[in-house]
DNA sequence: CCTATAGTTCGATTATATTCGTACTATCAT
DNA sequence: ATGATAGTACGAATATAATCGAACTATAGG
């Protein structure tokens, strides 16, 4: 059984809007991409709200392939920015309209 | 137990994001805004895909409690339309960024 | 009143997601 | 090497959602 030393990230052309629709429905995930707008970058830990790590990987696993979050492997972290042009080239004014939003 | 006569539409105040883009990221739900966005009004029937009528009784109903779809009894037909306006004032850019992908 | 039509409700089935503990791996520092 | 740290993989439990038949209701028309 092999390891991973890089992450898949897919072509966005390859992603539904249905897809991305979902992945930024779940709360969870919808504050690691509200985050990640902020943050530039940041480690799977630090976006953690104290939840385990078990159900942080599902949800950066899902945000992944849905093509909104880019994971790059520096050290021991695994680093995550938003894929915001490429989202937004692909899903004019999605971001934009989600991330709007105030409570 | 008591049967419906008019419908309860929820003011869009009361919606969260994740609500709306859950109702969104289905396939078939997203078809029906779709088709609403082009044809003003329709009728439940108008609209299904040739599926089951309780099928989409189930998509109505989440589309409703979502705050996107107004539906209005008209005789023995349910009158469907988007709640444009509103889902544009709550959530600026939503629509026309969901609408506007192609493919 | 009888029948057809449009859609809902109920209930069961199946499918899909979420949550999270445990075991594991890779990297870094000592 | 050992230990600590960051995160994944797996597996199982639970929760949520989709699908759809069957029974039902309300309205309209003959």
């Amino acid at each position: 059984m092999s390891w991973m030393r890089t992450y898949q990230h897919p072509d966005l052309a390859t992603v539904t809007i249905e897809h991305a629709l979902h992945a930024l429905s779940d709360p969870v995930r919808l504050d690691i991409v509200r985050q990640l707008d902020r943050e530039i970058e940041a480690s799977c830990a630090a976006l953690d709200g104290g939840r385990p790590k078990s159900s942080m990987s599902h949800h950066f696993r899902v945000l992944r392939a849905a093509g909104l979050v880019h994971t790059r492997i520096a050290g021991v972290q695994h680093m995550n920015t938003l894929r915001r042009e490429e989202v937004d080239k692909r899903f004019p004014g999605l971001l934009d309209a989600v991330l709007g939003v105030k409570g």
